[in-house]
Order: structure tokens, then C-alpha cells, then sequence
DNA sequence: TAGTAAATTTGTAATCATTACAATTTTATA
DNA sequence: TATAAAATTGTAATGATTACAAATTTACTA
């Protein structure tokens, strides 16, 4: 993956922010805040602006290579994999994991006669590492 | 459905705030947020003010008989009904409706090792009645 | 290469949902 | 009725996000 080209591929020009933030997002994996992208980089871009992580944030979404994540409110979490998956949260570390899905497994045939343009599937609970502290 | 009783019932004080407030969730079944409770009642109940709601939701939900949906970042929604299904939610005119889902359809082996306390599922796209306008 | 326009980044102020908290009011109890 | 406890209220504080204008960088042209 290189990721200038790929922003470039994807009609975004690669600035120096704009590749620092998605190479974050693309190799953490982390479904980081705005805060964290922010306090991670501010330390090695030290005139980073987090209104710049918000408007980069902001364009990825638009065109598409970046997804958000909103499991409870007064955070959204962003992911660099935009293909359909779901998450599992644990409510103790608070770690998000990526979970593989196969939506047509979802019966929904009361929802004949609507578009689905988005699914969202968060389950929360307790990950295998805090059940056995 | 008797509210003051089946307020009591969960170890609430059925209040003349609290009634309503609940009353208003039952019966409406629109998923609201604070803000949309707070400008339906206040005109009927004059002293109402907007932390009650906040506080009798939190108590409602820490009680067991309110669940929270957050589809979005900057809103909260809330219904009274607790027990598990998913919500499709119209990109257009807004209105969020309940899906009945079988939540043993989703084929969940990569999660073994962990507890599952809560499952959201959220689907966005258009309504009939907004595609056929 | 210098000059100019466009794009990007930055910092600050504004907004909006939510929470904190103390004062007031209502309810329960002696 | 007097007193304590619980509930409600209004205002201030918080925190995430957005708006916006100034500063900087980049792209393009003469
Ligand atoms: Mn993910
Ligand atoms: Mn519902
Ligand atoms: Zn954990
Ligand atoms: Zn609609």
C-alpha cells in the first residue's frame, strides 16, 4: 500500500497531514478518536492543528476510504476499512476489534420496499483479556 | 399498561415528570431524543425542565425499562423497549423504525472467548415513502 | 525565477449536547 | 406540624464538533 498514490487514486492531493493521518488510521487499526490522532502526531508534527485532523477526517469519509464508527455517543471513531465488517466493543479496555459478517444472514424481509446503504453492527460486552483478569 | 405501576414495579417513584416522560415513550414509539421530549411537554407540564428529562432517561435506563439508540453522533434516541432488535433508520425524512431480527443469524465463531451484553444493529438508507416521492 | 491565485493548514471563537451542582420545591415520615 | 429525604429546577461548566478568517504552502503563469 502506498499511501500517497492511494489518496491520489482516490482524488485527494497527498499532503504531508493528510498521509500522516491516514498512514495512522491505515497501520494502528485502532478505530482511534479525533483526540487520539491528534495527541499520537501532535508530538512528531508539532504544528499540527486538530481542526486539521477534523477537515482530513472529514474528507476521507466523503470520498469514500474512510468509515466512521459510532457506538456511543460523544465518540465517533474512524476506520480505514470501508468494507461492510462489524465491531465488537469491550465496555472494561474499551478495545474495538473488527468482526467479519455476512449480512445476508440478517433476516429482513420486513424491510422490503427500503434502500440499505449502511449497516451498522456494534456488539459490547466484555473481551476474553478482561474476563480472565 | 398501567405506567405508575409499572414504573413502581422497576423500583421507580412514579412522579408526575416521570409518568409522562414515560408516557410519552410508550405511546409515541418514535425513538426521540431530549430535545424533542423537552419541546413536546414543556408546553404542558410549564416548569419542565430539560435536566429532568436527562435525569429521569438516565434513571429510566439505569432501571432497565428505557434503552438508548445512537446511530448517529450529536444525537441520543431513546424507547422503551428493552428487549433485543434492530432499527432501520431514513437518511431522508429521518423516522427510525423497529426490525424484529433473529439474532442467532449472525455467525459469530471469530467471538468466542468473549460476553456479548448488548447488540446494535443499524440499518440506513431511504423509506418507501421517501423513494416513492 | 518572481508573482499571483488556489489550496491547505492553523488558531480562535461559536455551537450544541450533555453533565455538574447548588438551590428550591415536593414528598414522606415522625 | 416539624424535619428529613427525594425530586425538580436553573445555571454554569464541560467537551466534542463546526465555523470562520488569517497564515502558510503549493501550483501555475508570465
Ligand atoms: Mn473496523
Ligand atoms: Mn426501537
Ligand atoms: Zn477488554
Ligand atoms: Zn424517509
Amino acid at each position: 500500500m502506498n499511501i500517497p498514490n492511494y489518496l491520489a487514486e482516490n482524488d485527494i492531493k497527498p499532503s504531508y497531514q493528510r498521509i500522516r493521518i491516514f498512514e495512522y488510521l491505515y497501520h494502528e487499526m485502532n478505530h482511534p478518536t479525533v483526540d487520539l490522532i491528534y495527541k499520537t502526531l501532535a508530538p512528531e508534527i508539532p504544528t499540527l492543528s486538530k481542526t486539521t485532523v477534523y477537515n482530513t477526517l472529514k474528507l476521507f469519509v466523503d470520498k469514500g476510504i474512510t468509515s466512521t464508527v459510532t457506538i456511543e455517543n460523544n465518540e465517533v471513531r474512524y476506520d480505514a476499512i470501508v468494507t461492510h465488517h462489524g465491531h465488537f466493543k469491550c465496555n472494561v479496555c474499551g478495545i474495538i476489534v473488527d468482526i467479519p459478517l455476512n449480512f445476508n444472514q440478517l433476516n429482513l424481509n420486513e424491510l422490503k420496499d427500503v434502500t440499505i446503504e449502511q449497516t451498522q453492527v456494534h456488539l459490547i460486552g466484555k473481551c476474553n483479556k478482561c474476563l480472565t483478569i
